[in-house]
DNA sequence: TCCTTGACGAGAT
DNA sequence: CATCTCGCCAAGG
């Protein structure tokens, strides 16, 4: 078997990263619902950390259960994260999070 | 193969 | 609000 038959098995997360909105941010457990796998958010996040640089991948609307940038630690893309969400006109507020009834994606309703 | 580490999360204290 | 426990599981040592 080669090593390129067996692809990489984070495909579904992807897949639903990728219909998050431009100026919307998701959690990693609410990504592994709706990607069919409960209670694997910890997955997800091990998924973004494996996704190579220039990935089309929008990993940055992805934050934690309380609406926050995830620590990475050194060298981390914290920064750049909040960079490009402020960009798309996502807002952090004093204590950095970001309020999910106005930016929150699925709409809740 | 065992053990530890995590871009996590919900619930209990 | 701060910890702690437990569930989950790919990776790396």
């Amino acid at each position: 078997m080669s090593v390129m038959t067996q692809m990489a098995p984070f495909e579904r997360f992807y897949s639903v990263i990728r219909t998050i909105p431009a100026g919307c941010v998701c959690t990693y457990g609410r990504i592994a619902e709706l990607a069919g796998m409960p209670r694997r958010a910890r997955l997800v996040g091990h998924a973004l950390k494996v996704l190579p640089d220039g990935s089309e991948v929008p990993w940055w609307r992805v934050l934690n259960s309380q609406g926050r940038i995830s620590a990475r630690g050194l060298g981390g893309s914290d920064e750049y994260q909040r960079l490009l969400l402020e960009e798309e006109g996502v807002a952090f507020d004093a204590s950095g999070r970001v309020d999910f009834r106005r930016h929150g994606w699925p709409r809740q309703d």
